[in-house]
RNA sequence: CGGGGUGUAGCGUAGCCCGGUAUCGCGCGUGGUUUGGCACCAAGAGGUCGUAGGUUCGAAUCCUGCCACCCCGACCA
């Protein structure tokens, strides 16, 4: 293996692939398509689940679970939805295998034929609303508010690691309410939930919008979404909010009898973030060194580092070091002494480096003589010697301040890289090197799917925030009474 | 699913064209010396050369089928 990583100026897909390879955040299975979220990666997508989950519960919402399996025919009651997913589905037929009779081993027992396959859900939607049909009777029901966390599987075609893997973890809301009104409300706080997350959490700046029909969601009235921009350009959407209208309720026949003693169908909402949010946290910030974690995201925030000849050295500084440990871990920071004697300096700085710990202390015979210590930030890679005295208040306070200034870069990187865009000319050459590119479309499908096919860029979303401003359409010239966002996209 | 490519130790590779059971580096185990940016030395262990078949006295090497993976398209949270 050899020891740099390859940098993203050369490479950036091979740099992202390696980074998370050699940073032990996942694999690849010996199943197709599918990784394997290591120890490490894993604790940091358990840091985003607790903080997500916790902002779920304080906007009145509760977990459950529902099967990993859904009947074929629940599929195809949600005519746009089955047309949308259909195409990558995983199918159960069989529920038994046998022993070859032929000796090759195990075969799948035609005799235990499914009368009805059983799809592995690629998203939750049908097997939620077929129970809602028998939770919700009246408006006193309502609104129903419910999240699961669990694995879906979408039968991609290519596949990368946390980008798109064929099975994934994500959550999946999904929601029940009396009115149109209440249930956009929904869909919009969820929006705002996953933008404060991605921003305060991930620093990670986030462009809320909505979807052009072409993008939206099978099944859904109206998609929004948060979209990021990484580090080659390219777009990623992070996070998806949907307003389902009653689609689903008439899907599924979910009807309640409101205040003035009516039957009406209920309105809808589904929202999700998936584990590509690592995805989206790896490439938003690390650097050819490796990763740059937000401290609030980091499994490790501190990592101390001793240098000493000797044992007796080695004692002289742990007897320094623990209480600095004791009194970090009592203000909720997360340490790790790490005085293995195996290792050389020099391979831990490295390797933290690599793993994306925020603030990496180093403490030598020459600081235990002058009463200082070695304090390196993952962000700039600036190393200071400070007095041992009062450095638990530097920590704190450092973590802050990177946590604060990776968001500041992603956000100036940006800003840096978006443009107005007023000529098909300006487009196209642009584009070529990423970015957000904010342009007038004339609003029809066709011209949308035209540009993609031009240039490969997507109508990102239609910026919530955007402002009214007449203009003509980038490539047909039409009228347009407002910008949207194109981008390349992951 | 179309077009191109690759499978040799845990990882990365040489050897393949011109058949004679395998090279080097990293990693790993042991002993010693080290430790302010991925340490060094010594002697080690580790391989059905993707898989099934064929040609041949003999196959990692030549031929055929299959499988897997990678890259470029179409599809996508």
């Amino acid at each position: 293996m050899s020891k740099s990583l390859p940098s993203r100026a050369d490479n950036y897909s091979e740099w992202y692939n390696e980074l998370v390879k050699r940073a032990d955040l996942a694999e690849n299975s010996a199943v197709r398509g599918c990784m394997i979220i290591k120890p490490y990666g894993y604790s940091i997508w358990e840091k985003m689940q607790r903080a997500l989950d916790d902002m779920f519960k304080e906007t009145g919402h509760t977990n459950a679970y529902f099967p990993l399996f859904i009947p074929k025919s629940f599929l195809s009651k949600e005519a746009s939805h089955v047309e949308g997913f259909a195409k990558e589905c995983a199918v159960v037929t069989h529920y038994r295998l046998k022993n070859d009779p032929n000796g090759g081993g195990v075969i799948v027992d035609p005799d235990a034929k499914l009368e009805e396959e059983l799809i592995v859900r690629p998203t939750s939607e049908t097997v939620i609303w077929s129970s809602y049909k028998n939770w919700i009777q009246s408006y006193r029901d309502l609104p129903l508010l419910i999240n699961q966390w669990a694995n879906v599987v979408r039968w991609e075609m290519r596949t990368r690691l946390f980008l798109r893997t064929a099975e994934f973890l994500w959550q999946e809301g999904h929601t029940a309410h009396a009115t149109k009104q209440e249930a956009i409300e929904e869909t919009e706080q969820m929006l705002e939930v996953y933008a404060d997350f991605a921003e305060n959490f991930m620093a990670m700046p986030v462009l809320k919008g909505i979807k052009t029909a072409n993008e939206r969601f099978a099944g859904a009235d109206e998609t929004y979404c948060i979209e990021a921009m990484m580090q080659d350009g390219k777009a990623l959407q992070a996070g998806t909010s949907h307003f389902l209208g009653q689609n689903f309720a008439k899907a599924f026949d979910v009807k309640f009898v409101n205040k003035e003693n009516q039957l009406d169908y209920v309105w809808g909402t589904s929202w999700g973030v998936s584990t590509r949010l690592m995805g989206a946290l790896i490439m938003a910030h690390s650097d050819d060194q490796g990763l740059v974690l937000p401290p609030k995201l980091a499994p490790i925030q501190v990592v101390i580092v001793p240098i000493y000849k000797g044992e007796e050295q080695l004692e002289n500084i742990k007897a320094r070091i623990n209480p600095l440990v004791k009194a970090l871990k009592k203000r909720g920071v997360s340490v790790k002494f790490d005085f293995a004697e195996n290792q050389s300096p020099g391979f831990k700085f490295a390797e933290y480096e690599l793993k994306g710990v925020p603030v990496r202390l180093a403490i030598g015979n020459r600081d235990m003589e002058n009463g200082t210590i070695e304090l390196a930030r993952r962000d700039t890679r600036e190393k200071t010697s400070m007095p041992f005295e009062g450095i638990e208040d530097v920590i704190v306070d450092t973590l802050e301040d990177i946590q604060k200034n990776i968001y500041q870069k992603a956000f100036d990187f940006r800003a840096a890289n978006t443009f107005e865009v007023n000529s098909w000319e300006e487009f196209t050459t642009k584009i070529e090197n990423g970015g957000f590119l904010s342009a007038h479309w004339d609003g029809s499908s066709e011209t949308e799917e035209k540009i993609k096919e031009l240039t490969k860029a997507t109508i990102r979303c239609i910026p919530l925030d955007v402002k009214e401003e007449a203009g003509k359409c980038i490539l047909t010239g039409a009228p347009s009474s407002r910008r949207v966002i194109f981008a390349r996209a992951y």
